[in-house]
DNA sequence: CAGGCTTGGTTAAAGTTTGAAGCAAACCTA
DNA sequence: TAGGTTTGCTTCAAACTTTAACCAAGCCTG
């Protein structure tokens, strides 16, 4: 099989993609980082938790929703607990799992933060948003993630047989 | 000034960007890593060398055109220069600055692995896109791309009053 | 041309992420 | 119900990123 290279267009989208996310997740770290002093994943955290019921979710569960690997939700449970804004919380019917719980500090910190936040993602990404690009917006990346998360649940490996060859990086 | 919070509508959008931008990421990520030893961004910086005339930049124009800090480049040519892939270069014309220049041995690995790499960035995104979803993202990004660079040319900070308050996190 | 500002790049320390490995509890299934 | 597998979560080391200095070379301006 011989490499679908990417077309003009493609590549025009993919550079801009990849340039205005780069940029655009630089620019909400540094302001969450400033006024909430927490990176942005760590505020989408708090947020996800938030809005559980009761302010609480099994670590599978968050890291799921969060789209994030284990391990990773792991550590910044860690930092976020040490902070006092999440508490942990063991489950009674599986012994194995635990929770992470959204204290009073931690919702109070969100509420805080949350406009300031808000008002950066709207400045940067929303205001330069005609509604039908909010639209689109949605409906591309939602299929996205649905094919990803088709990806997933697949037979582990070996099977997809990349290597192919020619010329065109692509970045 | 009371918060401008996100309509559900772009509630939507903005959590599908999100997952979709993690899920993508590490999925490329993970390809990479595999086929080519490396991470994203290093085959990006790659990339872009390839693309530049002699297949060199300065390390700055690198890191405009790679959306990345100073700092974070010399990290990443620093190891690139370690596997060969990439070679330093001092400027006659200006003892400040430095290149960095693809090697041979950096070029073969961009040729061996853009297939592969291209292959995973068609499957997982353009193969989901319509054409006109395709000039939609474009159209989308390079205008919050233009947005980001406005943004970044400003007084630096303190002029912008953050800092509302009111209730609904956003992720 | 001296002094001070700007630009190009690196460095150091602290923080974060990754990927593989580990451990224990739950879940089979023969 | 013993043994093997899966699930939920953590740990460790290595890799990477951030932020704030830092240094040296170029660029003024008086």
């Amino acid at each position: 099989m011989t490499t679908r290279w990417l077309t003009e267009k493609e590549q025009r989208a993919w550079r801009a993609y990849i340039a205005a996310t780069h940029l655009l997740e630089d620019a909400i770290d540094r302001q969450l980082q400033q006024d909430a002093g927490m990176p942005h994943l760590y505020y989408s955290i708090l947020a996800n938790l938030s809005e559980a019921p009761d302010g609480r979710l099994r670590m599978t569960d968050l890291a799921e929703r969060a789209k994030i690997t284990r391990s990773r939700l792991t550590y910044a449970v860690t930092r976020l607990e040490k902070d006092g804004l999440i508490r942990r919380e063991d489950c009674q019917w599986d012994k194995r799992s635990s929770f992470a719980m959204l204290t009073d500090e931690g919702m109070a910190v969100l509420e805080r933060t949350a406009p300031g936040h808000v008002e950066t993602v709207r400045s940067l990404l929303f205001d330069q948003l005609t509604p039908q690009q909010v639209e689109q917006l949605e409906e591309i990346f939602s299929g996205v993630v649905q094919a990803l998360e088709r990806e997933e649940e697949r037979p582990t490996s070996e099977e997809v047989p990349w290597r192919r060859r020619s010329s065109g990086p692509c970045s």
